[in-house]
DNA sequence: ACACAGCCATTTTTT
DNA sequence: ATGGCTGTGT
């Protein structure tokens, strides 16, 4: 490989980049596989080969490929191009995620697979009620065939590039006995008739218009002369089908992956893709990313040292130039709020040293983990953020109005007609929907043109007559604003004329207040949208939310939604048997998902980069059990030379050890009766257990925080609200922290920025 | 037609 | 423990 040594005349963009980074830029014709370990620079390599292309009139922006898995990945790569090429990134349309892209290039071809090309995008919520419909519809028993299993499997064959027709008996064996593929070609059907797709079709129907429309195909080929994708080891094999069509002609493909970070194979992504490049791709050029910038080489160690149990890896060695830094620190408590507790105070003493909120991170295996942690953190009055959790477009509030605004846009989305029907209430119950609906079906018509039909004969009631008129009636008049009013005032006013926003106002409960304040925020994001389409587009496959961060603030996350991130500090909780590795990975998927178990570990620990803190409980509870745990197996793989233990469990370790060789001989409790670990001497001994170890320092008042001025619309004595305590009585201000007397759930101790005046 | 109460299973991870 | 769903009562 001839490289132009770096010199002073090089161009900005490969200033700063060691030799193999460089070779992933400049070598830009022909497959190109550049495998980058974690933190070793692979967004600033990727940024700078797109920078090249266009920089030295390979191709214009608008002939690059770039596929990204999340939109924060994808925006993060807008941002750093725009940086270095300036305005030429407005001209990258075709930068996105997958299925962003998937979406634009269906939209044009939407006719060839029966949609039209203002189709709605399902999201689960709607995809799992059409599915009940249909199970309802079949005679088969909902108990029995949840709706949820058959999505999964539906999921999962659309993930592989199979239409109804590709799948066989023994895959449609897995439902209803064989009726699997029927029913998915059912739900197929449903889909085109309310001129809708889910996610997966949004591959899918583009992977068979390429596959069948060689014109099409053609199109896309020549139009696109370089293709980069990044994260490469998480794309599935309709991806991977759709991407090998489209680069076969130029084979000018460069793919971006780390074997050890594939941490999505519940989704369909398979490793194979990554591990194969070479086979599919004669004659690639492979290229290692190997030095981190991130971390310590503690931090590489242990991580290094963890992943090295997995086997089938392509291999890669991380090395950094950074000095030693502080070893992991593997942490054993009591139980869960123990951990919280500890998290909480190691996060204080980071602050008291001068340190910011917004170096550390807490990560967890599952959404369930956050909250002992939430719970905690208001208690002290500390600010964190939980990324994930139930998102702005997710909220049932926000559900609605976005149906109302589909039935709008789309006549024929029968699913946000029947959201929207009856909320608020108008009296059209059960019995006058299954009128329309049967009309709906007798007919072929999407259901708000039943509706109206049916408002001609006297199949309903007379109120529910005038109901359902002044509702269609209402639909009618909003499509015809739909095109004079700019689309946040068309919102603003379908909302209000459709008692959706009185409803909640008239809602005496404690969230509604917030509810409204939710709707306000959507109509105010629709302005940044040319219309109501783009916006409804936005929504379905742009469903994140980066809240604004009201000062600094401790992140709380999956350890998936980690992944890309970086923290100084890093706690990484809940490593026992069970909760991570996961119970669901130890009792299916075999060795295949403990390995992968394993990689979200690597990914875990390569977030840090000067510190890492693992947990483990002895306690915790699970489903509102008190359950034992023992330290994960991951814990036991970490090497002793890069790890400090530290146990606040009297009698240290041995404890765990006896309790597991009762969990690995499931008949141990049954013979003997009881069991012994502590959790079940703690649930077993109503009241009197011994008090917690004597290392475990008392969750003391938290430190006043420093330099956080409070608000000044708060006073002594005030009445205000806080989302999960409701209503209460300020009794003590202390800079940006209170304590409040509250109605329901007593003294507590809160940030001011959760709470609003009452 | 709607509200309520008790029952049930349920917990990975996300575009 | 929490929430979704079913069946019952008004």
């Amino acid at each position: 490989m001839s490289l132009p040594a770096p010199s002073p005349d090089d161009p900005p963009y490969l200033r700063g980049l060691n030799p193999p980074q460089r070779e992933a830029v400049l070598t830009a014709e022909g497959p190109v596989l550049v495998l980058a370990g974690a933190g070793t620079g692979k967004t600033a390599a990727l940024t700078a080969r797109l920078a090249h292309l266009i920089y030295t009139r390979r191709a214009w922006p608008s002939e690059i490929l770039a596929v990204t898995f999340t939109n924060k990945a994808a925006r993060e790569m807008r941002d750093r191009i725009g940086r270095m090429v300036g305005d030429a990134v407005e001209g990258m349309p075709w930068l996105g995620t997958f299925h962003s892209i998937a979406a634009k290039m269906l939209r044009r071809h939407a006719e060839l697979v029966g949609l039209q090309s203002n189709f709605t995008i399902l999201d689960t919520d709607d995809q799992l009620r059409l599915l009940k419909q249909i199970i309802a519809a079949s005679d088969l028993d909902e108990k029995r065939w949840p709706a949820r299993q058959l999505a999964g499997l539906i999921d999962k064959w659309k993930n592989r590039g199979w239409t109804p027709s590709d799948v066989d008996a023994g895959e449609s064996e897995l439902f209803a006995n064989g009726r699997g593929a029927d029913l998915y070609a059912q739900y197929q059907a449903r889909l085109k008739a309310v001129n809708a797709c889910d996610f997966g079709d949004l591959l899918l129907h583009m992977l068979v218009i390429l596959k069948t429309r060689r014109d099409v195909l053609e199109q896309y080929q020549s139009r696109f002369k370089y293709i980069l994708v990044d994260e490469y080891q998480d794309t599935n094999a309709s991806q991977y089908l759709w991407l090998r069509l489209l680069a076969q002609q130029r084979k000018n493909i460069c793919c971006v992956g780390d074997d050890d970070q594939s941490i999505y194979s519940w989704r369909g992504a398979e490793v194979a893709n990554i591990l194969r490049f070479e086979k599919d791709f004669p004659g690639a050029v492979i290229i290692r990313l190997e030095q981190n910038y991130r971390s310590t080489p503690h931090i590489l160690g242990a991580a290094s040292g963890l992943i090295a149990e997995n086997s089938g890896r392509l291999g890669k060695t991380l090395w950094t130039e950074q000095g030693e830094g502080e070893k992991v620190r593997v942490l054993g408590v009591w139980d869960g709020p123990e951990e919280a507790r500890r998290v909480g105070e190691l996060i204080e003493d980071h602050q008291r040293r001068g340190g910011s909120l917004d170096d550390c991170a807490i990560l967890v295996r599952a959404q369930f983990q956050t909250r002992e942690f939430e719970d905690r953190f208001i208690a002290i009055g500390l600010n964190y953020r939980i990324v994930g959790g139930f998102r702005f477009y997710e909220r049932q509030e926000i559900r609605d109005a976005l149906a109302y605004l589909r039935v709008v846009n789309q006549p024929a989305d029968d699913l946000a007609f029947e959201r929207i029907v009856n909320t608020p209430k108008r009296g059209l119950g059960d019995k006058a929907l299954a009128k329309v609906h049967a009309l709906a079906r007798a007919q072929g018509i999407p259901l708000t043109l039943a509706a109206a039909r049916i408002l001609d004969t006297d199949e309903l009631t007379p109120q529910a007559r005038r109901a359902l008129g002044n509702l269609i009636g209402d639909i009618a008049r909003w499509r015809d604003m739909a095109g004079q009013l700019p689309h946040p005032e068309l919102a603003r006013q379908l909302l209000d004329e459709s008692g959706y926003t009185a409803m909640w106002q008239a809602d005496r409960s404690a969230d509604a207040a917030g509810r409204l304040e939710n709707l306000n925020e959507l109509v105010r994001a629709m302005e940044e949208y040319e219309t109501l389409g783009a916006f409804l587009e936005h929504v379905s496959l742009v469903m994140d939310n980066d809240e604004r961060a009201g000062g600094e603030q401790v992140t709380i996350m999956t350890i998936h939604a980690a992944k890309g991130l970086e923290f100084d500090t890093v706690f990484l909780a809940g490593w026992e048997e069970g909760v991570f590795p996961s119970q669901r990975s130890l009792d299916e998927g075999g060795n295949a998902s403990l390995e992968e178990e394993r990689r979200l570990a690597y990914v875990a620990i390569t977030r840090a980069r000067k510190r890492a803190y693992i947990l483990h409980a002895a306690n915790r509870r699970i489903y509102g059990q008190w359950t034992s745990s023992i330290p994960s197996r991951f814990v036991g793989e970490l090497p002793k030379a890069h790890i400090e233990e530290e146990t606040s469990m009297t009698g240290g370790e041995s404890l765990w050890r006896a309790n597991w060789s009762e969990r690995a001989d499931p008949f141990a409790n049954v013979a003997r009766g009881t069991g012994r670990g502590p959790g079940w001497q703690r649930a077993a001994s109503v009241g009197g257990y011994q008090t917690t170890p004597s290392r475990v320092v008392e969750a003391r008042a938290s430190a006043v925080s420093l330099g956080n001025k409070g608000r000044s619309d708060l006073a002594l004595g005030q009445r205000v609200f806080h989302q999960k305590f409701g209503y209460g009585t300020i009794a003590e201000i202390e800079g940006n922290k209170l304590e409040i007397d509250f109605e329901q759930a007593g003294r507590k101790r809160v940030m001011d920025s959760f709470v609003s005046a009452g």
